[in-house]
DNA sequence: CTGTTAGCGCTTTCAT
DNA sequence: ATGAAAGCGCTAACAG
């Protein structure tokens, strides 16, 4: 039942006007009396109109379309990241182009490419490890708004979007000095990285401005794994002194390690000794046991960064500004299992 | 240093040649003389200029853009789904325009408009729960290709993908069989569900072709939670007669709730109790315990998904055409969590 | 309020 | 092997 193409010149001629009528009419355009678009209108649905908006696109210069890629879509946290964008992208009458760059480079820059050639009115991009500020100078010279999540690129003049893990380690530390412990240590994590220097640059924080000495013997890195916990939590054990009865985690496989650790020891977690961890791996989250989390939002996280973008494309010109979230505290309730993850099937 | 929009029309001029023959090297028409593409390729560098996809649309009155409408991208199933059709998408020098219903009807009716408007050579829906024939008429009558992912919908003349649950269930109980179970139970879901009847088909026609009896009372519908588990396995240990050795479980969070049934009855999962169950709620995966699952694997049915799209779109014409992936049985190992899971961060 | 006239950037006959 | 001209479906002046 393929009908034909029906355009704005048919309507025209069907409705009895002129093409730019018609087009004022599809426009909403207040400049046209009420019975002529009434008429257009049920012209519409009696051809069975639709709008071209390619060619609407072409004419005007411009378009209605961000792109997004995400270097992992596999991982539940960019999942909801681009739900929070999605969100924001359809609210504003946008549709959005995705691609996923697999953390490779390359592909993000064929991505990045290929977006620019259907004319993206700007550009969300979780980017790719490795992702150099070469890579989206293209972008940036051509003014086209770019806005980055999760990641920064040193040297590249575009906004981003970063969680501050700086405050979220100092409120997860703070949270458990009003609980009333006095030695605290800060488990797992690769002590070279970016996040390992801010996260446990807020754990220090925390202490101090408690008036609590910093013991660098209290800091254990550890690779940010399951096992790495495990290590983390036995050589935490070995310090001597007061006996340590709580520690923040890089993140929450090193915190399921601790756990394991301490079971291994007949210690109960949440009950003999409080845990914390960073919530980065999302998708371990139903596994969690007894243990407080710091985790930011991904959904907000997306929203605010497709709200950033379409600033900048309403502002008309591209200016690099750098923004940082604030990871949120989340005490999570030691035994339940959120509904929301339960219930979540295929079928 | 946004330059000026660079067009054909001032390649041509620079490499001193006409529109058409710079059309011609776009489009590595093999009419061409080397030196001359040669200069014009020159003068695209040169002049940085970037191919404007949407005009060449307009002109060409086709598209290499295909939909994907999710159902919901915070589900890791879908998740993967959408990687795996991206894949297939990204190989064929597509783009895809992406959008999330939300299980929303209303909202995915929007987008499946929005798309059309873009001209979209195809579309990949997992449709909103509700979705009906009529909301995907107007796709089917312009003569755009679609395929249902995980969903079908009675009366859509469209394609769909659907996972075969019956010859999933089959095996499962086959490998349990062959582990030496006799007497097996069919644990949680609701009874009158599409999906239930299917699976629990498997399940009767692999115990009738071993030559045993199907017992209805080993058959024990829940809901399909967690809670649902302990209660099916409560009501299984009920039953008379020889014991019952193991379950296929209705999914995953089923046979977590029948591991805690088990283990409030001091029986030890997978040793003293069989357990198998389908491995719908991907995002619990890493805290089944000793279990065996029955899994489709998403990635692949996104591919698939996609691949039966291009048949189509280069086919011509749509061409209704109902395809089943069948459901791999995947022994997971009891403890081991795999890598793939601990080590996705989002930092 | 509505019609006329030009294009947007590209592809495509049809000549040459 | 390359050029000239027409036009995809729409919008944007500018007249009326």
């Amino acid at each position: 039942m393929a009908e034909k193409k029906v355009t704005v010149i048919d309507l025209a001629h069907a409705a009895g006007v002129s093409k730019s009528t018609v087009s004022l009419v599809l426009q909403g355009s207040p400049l046209v009396k009420d019975e002529t678009r009434a008429r257009v209108s049920r012209a519409m649905l009696d051809l069975g109109y639709v709008y071209n908006r390619g060619a609407a696109n072409l004419r005007q210069a411009k378009s209605k379309i961000v792109g997004i890629i995400v270097n992992d879509l596999t991982n539940s946290f960019f999942a909801e990241l681009a739900v929070g964008v999605d969100m924001i992208v359809q609210g504003g009458g946008y549709v959005q182009f995705m691609g996923h760059s697999a953390e490779d480079v390359q592909r993000q820059s064929e991505l990045i490419a290929s977006m620019r050639e259907h004319g993206v009115a700007g550009l969300i991009i979780s980017p790719a490890r490795g992702t150099q500020a070469s890579d989206l100078k293209p972008l940036v010279d051509a003014g086209i708004p770019v806005v980055l999540a999760m990641r920064s690129i040193p040297g590249a003049k575009v906004s981003s979007l970063l969680s501050d893990n700086v405050a979220g380690a100092k409120a997860a530390v703070q949270h458990l000095l009003e609980l009333g412990h006095r030695r605290i240590g800060f488990l797992g994590g690769f002590a070279d990285t970016q996040v390992f220097i801010e996260r446990a640059k807020g754990y220090r924080e925390a202490l101090v401005d408690a008036g609590i000495a910093v013991e660098e013997s209290c800091i254990v890195p550890t690779s940010a794994s399951r096992a790495g916990g495990v290590e983390a939590i036995g050589r935490l054990m070995t310090v001597g002194g007061e006996p340590v009865t709580a520690a923040l985690c890089f993140n929450d496989a090193v915190a399921f390690g601790v756990c394991d650790g301490l079971r291994a020891r007949k210690l109960e977690p949440g009950a003999d000794f409080s845990v914390v961890g960073f919530d980065d791996v999302i998708e371990a989250r139903t596994a969690v046991p007894a243990l407080t989390t710091v985790a930011i939002n991904p959904q907000r996280m997306g929203q605010q960064a497709a709200q950033l973008l379409f600033k900048q494309i309403n502002a008309g010109r591209a200016e690099a500004e750098a923004v940082r979230t604030t990871a949120r505290l989340v005490v999570r309730d030691s035994t339940a299992i959120p509904a929301t993850h339960i219930t979540r099937a295929a079928s």
